[in-house]
DNA sequence: TATGAATGAGCCTTCATTCAT
DNA sequence: TATGAATGAAGGCTCATTCAT
């Protein structure tokens, strides 16, 4: 990669910082790209360089940021795993996984109203249009979590009927649930809800594998 | 309820109505109040004096809508089951009635978008600052889902671990995954999706019959 | 006065007080007649029967209260007289007096920002179109400030050139000089300003003493 | 200056031009901003720019052009004494000065409406937050009043006690008293108002001198 | 007299977008 | 590439005023 387009990626990356700063701290609406621009620095022309307008920085965030918590979650896994005091099978690695995830949000809520219900966005991302970002704060490549996943699973020896459909139905399940609990505590707090939670994914889970 | 009353709910239904007509034909955010008070016939003030702003008439009807639309599931099924013909057990049920909701949905693109994936406020419909509104199209008044679940339990004798939350764990299951699924035929189209939908339902139904 | 008159009054005067707080708390631009009415319990059209405009009842209230502090000024000077401890002069009474204004205003600095530098348009009340009022929180009926100041020089066996011409000249330097001293400490302080003030209270008093 | 800062003083310049006009021929409450943008020629969003709101606007043209007015005085009093024809003491001069300023806002009564009572604030024009300007129609660099009667009395060779104070005073009370002996003959018309005016100035002048 | 729902013109302001520099 | 002044359509919203009851 060339100095000019070094440059670039760094420009584009702290427009998405400030972004999802101001995104999560005052909410999208909100915030104007102007905003965004004075924060960052640089000129207002300079963000429609990057950036068509303002629901692109929004996904391309969103897409970023779901697949950074993912991987943060299989970073995770792997710390709890290499402890090797717990013996867990392949259901309990996958509600240690979603209870991460979980934990993750209901400790900060405007993280999860900007990411809404679209948590299963970050298993996408690096398809289509996707925008290049890594942002500062963030220490390690993004992987693959379905490729995560997949390693997982053959070190348990254990083989699912469609993986990829598996990890997206939890994850659906599980963010679009989990809004409104942790939102508005509905049909339940999110305490009394995550032991049905967990029923529910084991139940899955085993249910997949062949 | 007096003349001036009614005639208060009337100007409020044909609000909704409009600002519905206009959300699912252009989106919400093309639609302008004013775009909606000139479609409705009444002057700017109007709008609020009946709602404080955008979101607000949104909220009301993506909770009127979904409530709508799981009346009208209850209904389909009464008629399948008044005719007789078929027998079906308490996860057919469940797989029939949600089957009703997708096929609605996937012919109706615009309304899927506008409802995002909150087809289970439908549930609190009814409940805390819901707007009383019924639409001219509609013809019946709309009941509560969860109670109609329980009587159709009751008329299978079968007895479920925790009616509530069953219900709506598979509606945030449903709206959220069939969102994707149909928007974007990601992870896969919709029919190669939904055996395994189905599979899933009947999995969590029979899960949590006791 | 019959029932329905002075319930007319009661309406009118409850308006005024109503507008009188607002005014003073928040500001005459951003005081709306629906907050007067709404605050006053009375219906908007009410309002329109008996003021025309936000002007109108903002000047009626100028007036009324600037004539009013007047009126607490002369009955702190009788006090004073009453008291019968200090000799002064027709000089010292109108320093006395003006004190009292000056004052007043300063530890009410909403009420300087209301009346503004208007303070003589109380020597005017009783005159041309001057809405009655009389607030409940007044204890005495309004009489002229004139005919007051003409009351006291007789009794000091005073004759003055033009009694009128000096009350108000001494008023619009008063209310003017302050309205900046007070809000802007323009050009200097209150405290700083007052010595010279009255040093030039007393030589225009003098002056018109035939 | 640059190009660019110099086009943006032309838009400023213009903008309050325009404002003014508008301000003195229908009143500042029947001028929107709209209005002022229409005539100025420039879209709305430029207003913006320049001016928080209305009453900044407002508040810099009253400064200006109070500021602009003294200047015209000063000039006319330079005139008269050029001609050398008359023997001026100090008071006459400030009566002159005075007499020019009464004249102007008599004869231009929606100028005097609009700068109120607060021709004194063209004292303090050139002091904090004051907007630079200059409009096309004033011909002459503004320059401080205070400074201009400081030389004034030098040539005279005298000494006034506190001449910043003077000035205000005498300013406040000349603006007050005849904002309502003009607009209302209140209380007498400007003509019969005139002597007792001039009587007063020469009295406080006269006492401020050591 | 009193009401308050309805009006709708017009308010101020924002903001995505452009383009000359 | 980068800038940021200028744009102006469109936004949400207020509020004085009316009028049928």
């Amino acid at each position: 990669m060339g100095r000019v387009e070094e440059n670039k990626l760094l420009k584009q990356t702290n427009l998405m910082d400030t972004a999802f700063q101001l995104f999560t701290s005052q909410g999208l609406t909100k915030t104007s790209i102007s905003d965004i621009v004075e924060r960052a620095g640089v000129a207002k022309g300079t963000f429609y360089l990057y950036f068509n307008d303002k629901v692109e920085i929004r996904d391309a965030l969103v897409r970023a940021k779901s697949s950074q918590l993912l991987q943060d979650a299989c970073n995770a896994m792997d710390r709890e795993l290499s402890d090797g005091s717990a013996t867990m099978d392949t259901a309990d690695k996958f509600i240690f996984i979603i209870d991460y995830l979980v934990d993750y949000v209901s400790k900060d809520i405007n993280f999860l109203k900007f990411m809404s219900k679209h948590l299963s966005w970050g298993l996408f991302a690096g398809s289509h249009h996707t925008v290049q970002y890594h942002s500062d704060e963030d220490n390690a490549p993004v992987i693959d979590f379905v490729a995560y996943v997949g390693k997982m699973l053959e070190a348990d020896n254990v083989k699912i009927r469609e993986p990829r459909l598996l990890i997206f139905t939890l994850l659906e399940l599980v963010s679009s649930t989990c809004y409104d609990v942790i939102l508005y505590s509905e049909p339940m707090p999110l305490d009394e809800f995550k032991p049905h939670l967990n029923r529910t994914i084991r139940l899955l889970v085993n249910d997949a594998i062949l």
